[in-house]
DNA sequence: GTGGGTATTTAGACAGATTCCAAACTATGG
DNA sequence: CCATAGTTTGGAATCTGTCTAAATACCCAC
């Protein structure tokens, strides 16, 4: 399937997102490359061509897809917040000296032995992040 | 076994870090209460009483027992990094609402299924953190 | 204990990511 | 064409964390 941006029109509003130009591409730049971005990588995507989103909208769009449930976040690198746009269940492979993040299918993995939850308490997600870096040997 | 601050010292100079006076302080406040303090928290916590440590010190010596791989940092709030006194093999459970963050021992869970990693790559660490919340409803 | 070298601490400037704000702009229905 | 609600914007503000150059503390030979 094509990600094209009248199909990013069509994604933000099943969400309940009105679809402005801006969003729009915002979307598109995620989706088309599946990828994580962070919010600069997001802004400088977005105004390749020419300077058309500001700043203030990258963060406040990407809030909005968060919120909405478009796209997740990712938290690993202390400096920095990613997005990521599988909201399928999958975990990440963080590289550590390079940055790169890439998925691993939730499918695969099984997870056994953690504790109850306390009273009244409810499950938002489980991350499961593997940093690997390049070996030193 | 209680911590005091004779420990500190003790256990400061099995880890090749010269004991000084912030840096046994620091170390007191994280490893007396077993707790996960972000530097910020640490910061106040040291310089309860009257002023004694500024800032600088504080990012120095966290970063440098997280070198000589006394303490952990935890990643898990996209504002700030925790400061982990447990080094031994464990998860953590993260309290959204709350920013409470706790530990499950890595004895009891297993993980199964992670994909082989890429060539000359190695594992620097695992890290599975539970999000959860109050329940909404 | 004195001099000098090294390690440590410090205040404050700085950097980068993110949020805030109030003003400008856009779209829409009547 | 107007009123209104929803969006976008630049720039200021905030916050965590780092850097720097100067002051301080520590240590050891003499």
């Amino acid at each position: 399937m094509q990600y094209t941006r009248d199909n990013m029109a069509q994604l933000l509003r099943s969400h309940d997102i009105n679809p402005t130009h801006q969003r729009i591409e915002i979307a598109y730049a995620l989706f088309s490359r599946q990828e994580h971005l962070s919010a600069d990588q997001v802004m400088t995507t977005v105004n390749d061509r020419y300077a058309e989103t500001s700043k203030a909208t990258v963060y406040n769009t990407l809030n909005l897809f968060l919120e909405k449930g478009l796209i997740r976040e990712v938290i690993v690198d202390p400096s920095k917040v990613f997005y990521d746009p599988n909201t399928r269940p999958h975990h990440h492979l963080f590289q550590v000296d390079s940055g790169r993040l890439t998925d691993i299918d939730a499918r695969s993995v099984t997870i056994q032995g953690l504790p109850p939850l306390p009273e009244g308490m409810e499950t938002e997600g489980i991350d499961l992040i593997v940093r690997i870096r390049r070996k030193t040997t």
